[in-house]
This record gives C-alpha cells, structure tokens and sequence, in this order.
DNA sequence: TCCTCGGCTGTACGCATGTACAGTATCCTG
DNA sequence: CAGGATACTGTACATGCGTACAGCCGAGGA
C-alpha cells in the first residue's frame, strides 16, 4: 500500500519528470531542467530521492519492470504491433530510456541489454515452436547476436536521427517499410549459397592451424 | 609542408593523445587528462587547438581520413581479417573513437555512420559482382539497413562491455566463433520458408488499408 | 488549541571544468 | 649577435553542477 495511493503524488511525478528528461536530454541533465519540467524546486529531488545517482537507479528500475509488460521493440515480433498499446508516448519514452542507458555504456546497459535477451529468447522459442525459425538459429549465443543486431540497429537510428521529443521516437523509427525490409532480410539472408562463401567461412575456422 | 614533418611535433602527439583519452573515456574527459596524458600542460592545448569543440574536429577529420585505409569492421569482408593492419593498437582505438562519436548521438554520429555506410555499399558491390550477395539486397535501403545492424552489433558489443583500454577492443570484440555465428545468419537468414511468415508481411503491407 | 511531522523551498557552499591572460624560454632569422 | 616569433607554462576567473542546510507551511492528531 505504497506504490498504488502515492503513485500520483508529487514524488512519482518527480520520477516520471527525470525519465522524460533522460530520454531526451541524456544522463548529463542537470536535476534543475528535471524540477522545472516537474514544476517543483530542486531541493525536493533530493528531499526525496537523495542524491542524482539514486534518481536515476530508481528509474532504471521503473523502466525494466514497465518493460516487461509494453512488448516493445517489435521487430523481432510483427505480430505485436498492430496492437495498440496503452500509451504509445509512455512506451517511447520507455524505449528511449533504454537506449539512452546503452549510449551511456554503464553498467545500466548490460541490465537493459540482458533483460533484452530474455525476451528474445522467448519469442524466439515461440516461433521456433510454431515452425517460423530455423533450428540453427536457436542457440544461446546465436540468439544473443541476433538480440544485438536487431537492437543495435535500433541505437545507430537513434545515434544517427535522435528525435527532439522522445514520444516521437517509436512512430518514427518503426516505418513500414524499414520493418518490412528487416522482415524480409531476416527471411532470405544477405548471402546466396556460394562455394566462395563456404569458402571464407572454411578459412576462418582454420584460422589459428596455418 | 606542415601535416608532414610536424606530424611528430607535440601538436601531433596532443592529437593523439586527444584520441586516445576520448576512445578510453569519452568526449567527457577534461583536457587536464588529455594534457597529463600527453606530458604537456593544459594551456598547451588551447595554445594549438583553440577550444575543445575545435579539438574535437580535429580528431574527427584525422579518425575519418584513417579510416579510409583501415579495412576495419571486416565483419561483411571476412578475406580482409586476416591480413594483418599496419597497427593493430591504432586501428582498434580508431575503431572505439567512431563508436564513441556514435554514441555521443551527436552531428558526428551522422557523419561516421555515412562514410561506413558508402563503405558497405562498396564491400557489397564488390561482392555481388563476385556472385555471393542477393540481387535483392542490392537497393540502397536495404544496404543502409544491412550496415545499422551491423554496426549496431559492434555498439551493443561495446557499450555492454567497455574494454578498459581501448587498443584491446578489437581482438575482443571479433572472436572466431561471432564472426562465423555472424556470417552464417547472414546467409541462412533466420526464419524459415513458412506461409505463416509472408502472411505476416502481408499484413503489414496492409497495414492502412484496414 | 497546540504541536509535531513531513512536504517543500531558497540559499549557499564546494568542486570540477573550459578558457583567458600574462609571462618565460627556446628557436629561427636577418 | 640581436630580435621577434613561436612553443610552452602557471595562475586565475567565470560558470555550471550536485548537494547540504536552515527554515517555512499546512495538515492531522492529542
């Protein structure tokens, strides 16, 4: 009985104010831009929360539990994003949130990074189980570097085009066309079966015989 | 006559050092490291370079201009691995130096993301006329697409595991085993030939005409 | 009514950092 | 050998930041 009456009160306010502010300013915001987007004095930052770092592991923390129920980053998962979700702007300042921490390159990034992982794996059993998947494919670290490609992708569009407001970023990034184009690479590989090919790849494998 | 026979001057040696502490710690670090690093003051540097935005140019002109000779991020190019570069420690702190400009989500982001973009484009044509890459990957869309995931993985590889030095990111980051995990996907694709997946893109080509 | 406690504020301090400035040594040139 | 430019340094200043501290105010119980 905490969480759920105070949730509306000045000090979840406050949380929702840094996590917009990291999204879209980065973790080098000053907490004075966080109390006067809340609307509050400085001081009550730290009444509340104690010290900057503190703040921030607080909304590490919201992020990754609010993570487990938005299914975003729907790359992987086509079907779910059709889907409206409840707040789409909440969702991507979510995921924003998340890229900032991997950009911040902590140790934040591994947390967000492996939670990423996680529920890759899962769709991935999913669809392996429904015959979508290759069974070559469905290995811990084959299914780790497909996690990274596709998020990876994710952060250079977000390096390379960051959006003035973090809400804007999901609606931007996930074009249909850039979705379909993934889709369809995932689908067909990027190679064609080549002796050459097979080749390199022999030479690699015999890399430290010669 | 200047770049040439300066090049071993202090003023050399301040950008290098300038590199260095940037690729190891961010475009954060205070000039005061960077200076300590380089054995000279931190007047020094302003006396050469003006400000550090100024500095900062600087080192991103030299880090695009190496790039072109390094054949680094020979993930698309697996023949150019093995051939030894001229300076292994140097091209790896190149490497982390464009990574942190990418994560740094600032102008230069854009810029270095472009050239290894052109670059792609390049490695790709070559391979196509050899026969080994997919007509259908060859539009530019998909090519840009193709270069983001693979950068992208490089930038979860480091943002989730920073290396202490950054001369050892290279020969971390590009294992035997990632490489050909990598390289198999890119020609297996991940999913199967499955009327449950084109019905998905289906629906997505669909999608407003619902 | 009084009094206490928690939400909340304004001010101020200490610290780190980029940069400007005055000054010194060293080298090159005439 | 002058003399001026150039490499280089130490110091100091302005700024922006996180944080500590003393105090105000309003509600709620004795």
């Amino acid at each position: 009985m905490r969480t759920a009456e105070e949730d509306m009160t000045a000090r979840a306010r406050l949380r929702e104010a840094a996590l917009f502010c990291f999204a879209r300013d980065g973790f080098t915001v000053p907490l004075r831009t966080i109390a006067q987007h809340a609307g509050v004095s400085v001081a009550l930052i730290t009444h509340h929360y104690g010290t900057k770092d503190n703040l921030r592991a607080v909304c590490d923390d919201y992020a990754l539990s609010q993570y487990r129920d938005y299914k975003l980053l729907a790359v992987a998962q086509p079907a779910a994003v059709g889907q409206s979700l409840a707040d789409p702007a909440e969702a991507s300042i979510m995921t924003v949130y998340m890229l900032r921490s991997l950009l911040d390159a902590g140790p934040a990034a591994k947390r967000f990074f492996d939670q990423f992982v996680e529920q890759v794996q899962l769709i991935m059993e999913a669809s392996f189980a429904a015959g979508l998947v290759r069974a070559s494919v469905m290995t811990p670290e084959r299914i780790r570097l497909m996690a990274a490609d596709t998020m990876g992708g994710l952060l250079i569009q977000f390096a390379t085009n960051p959006p003035a407001d973090p809400r804007d970023f999901i609606s931007q990034a996930f074009s249909k066309d850039r979705l379909i184009a993934q889709l369809e690479l995932y689908r067909d590989g990027y190679f064609t079966d080549s002796p050459l090919f097979d080749q390199y790849i022999q030479t690699i494998k015999e890399w430290d015989h010669a």
